[in-house]
Parts: C-alpha cells; structure tokens; sequence
DNA sequence: CCCAATCATGACAATCATTGTCAACATCTA
DNA sequence: TAGATGTTGACAATGATTGTCATGATTGGG
C-alpha cells in the first residue's frame, strides 16, 4: 500500500498556491478550476488558467482538496477536512457539501467483491440530491 | 416522480442501430463509443461516429445500456440484463462485469440522506477490483 | 544581503471526446 | 408506392484539460 509522499511535488510558496487555497477556505462548495480562476481574476489576480489546473491536481495528489466529477465529466475540488475515507452528499443546486463516513458501504463493497471472487475491491460512491434549504 | 417513457424516442429500426446492438450482445465489457466505431468500420460498417454516440445515448436513456464513466471522464456503454435498479463489479485488469443489486446501500444511502435534510436522493456507486481469473 | 539554481508561472497552441448542423437518405404507414 | 418524417453522416464547433517554453519568482548557500 504505496502511501503517498506528503507533498514532494509543490516544492514551494507561491503567491498563486496561498490565493488558492485561501479561496477553498472560505468555500464549503465544490469548484471547478475555471471557476476558482474566474473568481480570482475578479478579484484583481493575474493567476493563469494552467496554473489552477497544475495547483489543484498538485492539491488532489497531496490530498489537501478532495476531487469529484460531474456528470459533464468537469472536475470539481474541495478543501478535504476529514483525513480518513469518506463519502460525499451534494446538493445539486447549491452545492452545499457533507462529508459522510459509510462503515456500511465498506463492508457491504468487501462482502460482495468476495462473493465474486473479487480482490483488492475499491468503490466510488456519491450521494447528490437537494439540501434542506434548497428542498423549500 | 417521471417515470421513463419507454423509448419514445428511437421510433425506428435502422441497419446501424441493429448492428451496434449485436456488437453490444456479444460482448459483455464496457465499451466507448469510440470502440464501437471502430470495431464496426473494421468490420466493413459505414456508420458515422456522430451517429454511434447518439444512438447509444438514445439507448442509455431507454435503459437498454448502462453507462459508466472512466476516471478519465469517457462514456462507457453496455447491454444492461437486469431491469431493476443495479451496481457494477468491474475488473480493472479484464474488463469483465458484474451487476450486483444494493438494497442495503439504497436503503443506507437514503437514511443518511434524511438525517442531513437532504431530499430527493440519488446515488453512484461503483465496485472495482480484480476478478478471480485475473488475481492469479 | 546577493546570486545562482531551479521550480513555478502564464500566454498560447494543441488534444480529444463529445455535440451541433444540415442536406441527403432510409423507414414506415396509409 | 408515395410521402411524411425520423435518421444518418461528413464536417465544423465546442470546451475542458494538457503540453510547451520563455520569463519570472523563490530559496538556500556563500
């Protein structure tokens, strides 16, 4: 279980990284890339396009933000506060995220892959529907 | 809670829609609609690219197909047998596929779903390991 | 404190799967 | 069989993501 080197890409900091990750602080939703670049150009940055990218893939491989796919197949990143595995539910319209625990889930994944002969089992789950504000 | 309509769309039946059918029956991986051109083109076929990727979406929306998406962010597709609602067991190393029902994540997914305030739910879950044969 | 080594950045081009367009064509029904 | 209409396919367009490469920033050593 190769685990992963703390952060040996993302040797420095940079302007650019504290921006970004600042940004994720202050946000409990999930954003694309695009988006946290818009917002950042709004708000007077010269930040580029590529570097978004490169930081938050930097980010994800270092497990510092949480990745997710929409169904468009865009990529969504999250600062991740839980270190342990989790789940998420998203609420489809504004976004608003919980980080679910699933020992349920796990277990059912372990005893079905087994049941099939399978080994070394992994799962993707996700949870969307409309968060109790958005549901009026 | 808008029940599919069977197919109303796909009013006919085409030469081309027959034959990524029949590719579909003998094969039980999933495939990219990419795949599927190709091998058909191969096989002598004239058939379009535009004309496989919207005839597959036709059929994952009259629930013939499931679809899965790869970490890359492409559509896979194949025959689906089981009517009901389904996860899948997949290889990683062959490809190959098991359907595998999940009253217990619905019902799971459902209950932590309340407990947040979270309405009209719905889940992804996806299983991914390596089968017996490929374990050796 | 200054400098060089090197990592990071940003503008731009390039990918690549997927979707849009539209005239030509095939299918089905009357 | 003819006509109305669903389908097709070549091609262009999209749009997010990645590759490139010269320029700029950061950091540890002197």
């Amino acid at each position: 279980m190769a685990t992963k080197p703390p952060a040996e890409n993302m040797a420095r900091s940079t302007k650019q990284r504290t921006a970004i990750l600042e940004l994720l602080e202050h946000d409990d939703a999930f954003r694309s890339a695009q988006d946290l670049h818009a917002i950042l150009r709004e708000a007077g940055s010269k930040i580029g396009l590529t570097t978004v990218y490169r930081t938050l893939q930097a980010f994800a491989e270092a497990d510092i933000v949480d990745v997710m796919r929409l169904p468009g197949g865009d990529h969504l990143y999250r600062l991740c506060s839980a270190e342990e595995h989790h789940h998420h539910l998203v609420c489809r319209s504004c976004g608003r995220t919980v980080e679910v625990a699933g020992p349920t889930v796990e277990r059912w994944a372990n005893k079905v892959a087994a049941d099939h002969g399978f080994t070394d089992v992994g799962h993707t789950l996700e949870l969307h529907g409309l968060c109790a504000e958005c549901s009026k």
